[in-house]
RNA sequence: GACCCCGUCGUCUAGCCAGGUCUAGGACACCGGCCUUUCACGCCGGCAACACGGGUUCAAAUCCCGUCGGGGUCGCCA
């Protein structure tokens, strides 16, 4: 097989995400296999939800993994620069190719428009979903005038409106799609920043990628993207789409319904190795069946022919079992180091320490009263679960109280320190006329398994989102059974 | 709703493309046993599936058609 240039390219918004590793997993393991190169690109288009932090994070994650990239924007290449927010310049060369040639052009529909058209098709169970084309017949003398005279506006792909588009997936074969089914997508935002699919075909036809592995979700914008290779006259790449991992109960896998940050895993002590094992498992088996692995076995025998297409349901039993043989090959002075490293590193002592210090008065109480900053999920006892209940409240009523705290107030928080975590809980009173108090003990509870705890902000940060967040769903369970 | 993808034990899967070797194999979970001062590990055994209906064929989990079921997409998010 020849040498193939694979990427990953995650998006910079919120933790990494354990699909994002899935992903890069396999691209990966054929860019290894052939020997070509494992890119990592940012994709960063989305001004509003972009960040650093979660870019530094993506790093880290994959790095911890092992999941080592051979070009990017921390490593550079000579396919640079990897950081979308960095090409605005090429996309909106390339626009302008496109729109001199017909393929795209402006469109001045407003938001208020383009809603009401869509609430409008959602009302009459419209079988035609998506934008009208109805800036399309504005002639280009016009479009180009209004344009210079600085009206807002988008680029839209001019799609044919009839006719078959076949498209190619390296698992499932030839896809052909109704022309007319496909509506005209958005390539340039309005604020000048290029959307995922323009940017997408783009970066991977300039940086040479042979082989876009990527998941199942995009196979129904595969055609506008096979639609852009054609307009801009370049030979499209081999696309393949990995099944999506599931929740239990098949819906595609969610925060809500599963732990998705790679955070919450590391935090966990889950081992890197494991963890891959486990996800190179979903979807696809060794020759021999055997299912325990390294990575470098599964690079040697990796064929993306071999890759199954039902929708693996993410089994968090399973990969515990598998994270309890790996731990138990370790070496005994391995896992002490990597209990040491990843669970009691001397930084998180220190800030464990810096709470409890003043509540206890000798060394071996300490793991008595802080035990729940060292272990991943904690247990609630009788009289844990009665403080669980928010006062005034019945066990169920106090579960949806704290489900909307965890999905509308903390989830969304961009940072996730003791200001913007009393900030998050003490807006959540307020605008639920709840009293302080009556909130926090349950969500102390919650978080700590205890009534007795340093201050609760504090506390939650340096938890961390992951832990408070896996344990708020456990309480939530217990709180829905109660009664 | 429209379009597209998928469909083997509860879960992950092997087998399917090149139909017989499949009374469908392995793993997790579960149940039972062994080991053991306890627990865990480990070992042994058990339970458990080709979604359904038609067709092709001497023969179908494997090929074809239909039905049903599940999922994804339909954002100036990716």
């Amino acid at each position: 097989m020849k040498p193939a240039r694979t990427r990953i390219a995650p998006s910079p918004t919120g933790d990494p995400h354990v699909g994002t590793a899935y992903v890069a997993l396999f691209n990966f393991a054929l860019a290894r296999k052939t020997g070509g190169a494992f890119v990592l690109r940012i994709e960063d288009t989305d001004r509003v939800r972009s960040n650093e932090a979660s870019e530094r994070m993506i790093f880290e994650s994959l790095r911890w993994l092992g999941l080592e990239w051979d070009e990017g924007p921390d490593v550079g290449g000579p396919y640079g620069p990897y950081r979308q927010s960095e090409r605005t310049a090429i996309y909106r060369e390339h626009v302008e190719r496109l729109i001199e040639a017909g393929a795209a052009y402006p469109c001045f529909c407003t938001k208020e428009r383009l809603d009401a058209l869509r609430e409008e098709q959602r009302r009459s169970k419209s079988s035609v979903m998506g934008y009208d084309g109805h800036c399309r017949s504005i002639p280009p003398e016009e479009a180009a005038r209004r344009r210079a005279a600085g009206e807002p506006h988008v680029i839209r792909l001019a799609m044919p409106e009839e006719g078959e588009i076949v498209v190619r997936d390296l698992l499932r074969g030839e896809i052909a799609f109704d022309a007319a089914t496909i509506d005209d997508q958005i390539l340039l935002k309005s604020d000048g920043y290029p959307t995922y699919h323009l940017a997408n075909v783009v970066d991977d036809h300039l940086m040479e990628i042979t082989h876009v592995i990527r998941a199942e979700e995009w196979i129904s914008s595969l055609p506008k993207h096979v639609r852009l290779y054609e307009a801009f006259g370049w030979e499209p790449p081999v696309f393949c789409h990995l099944p999506l991992l599931r929740n239990a109960d098949r819906s595609k896998i969610s925060k809500r319904k599963n732990p998705v940050s790679l955070t919450f895993y590391r935090r966990a002590g889950f081992l890197p190795e494991a963890l891959l094992n486990y996800l190179a498992l979903m979807g696809w088996a060794m020759p021999d069946e055997r299912d325990e692995f390294t990575l470098e076995e599964f690079v040697e025998a990796f064929d993306p022919e071999r890759i199954s297409l039902g929708g693996p349901v993410f089994d968090l039993e399973k990969l515990i079992w598998l994270n309890g043989r790996y731990l138990r090959n370790l070496e005994p002075g391995d896992w002490v180091e990597r209990l040491r490293s990843e669970i009691l590193p001397d930084s998180y002592l220190r800030e464990v320490a810096a709470l409890v210090r003043e509540r206890v008065d000798t060394l071996g109480d300490f793991m008595a009263y802080a035990a729940f900053f060292f272990t991943t999920g904690v247990e609630y006892d009788e009289a844990a679960r009665a403080r669980l209940v928010v006062k005034g409240r019945t066990p169920p009523q106090s579960a949806k109280l704290l489900r909307t705290l965890l999905e509308e107030v903390l989830d969304p928080l961009l940072e996730w320190n003791a200001e913007t975590v009393e900030a998050a809980l003490r807006g959540f009173c307020e605008a639920r006329e709840l009293r302080p108090k009556e909130l926090f003990m349950p969500v102390r509870v919650a978080v700590t398994g205890r009534a007795a705890t340093p201050p609760l902000f504090e506390t939650m940060a340096v938890l961390g989102r992951e832990l408070c967040r896996h344990r708020l769903r456990r309480a939530i369970e217990v709180l829905r059974t109660m009664k």
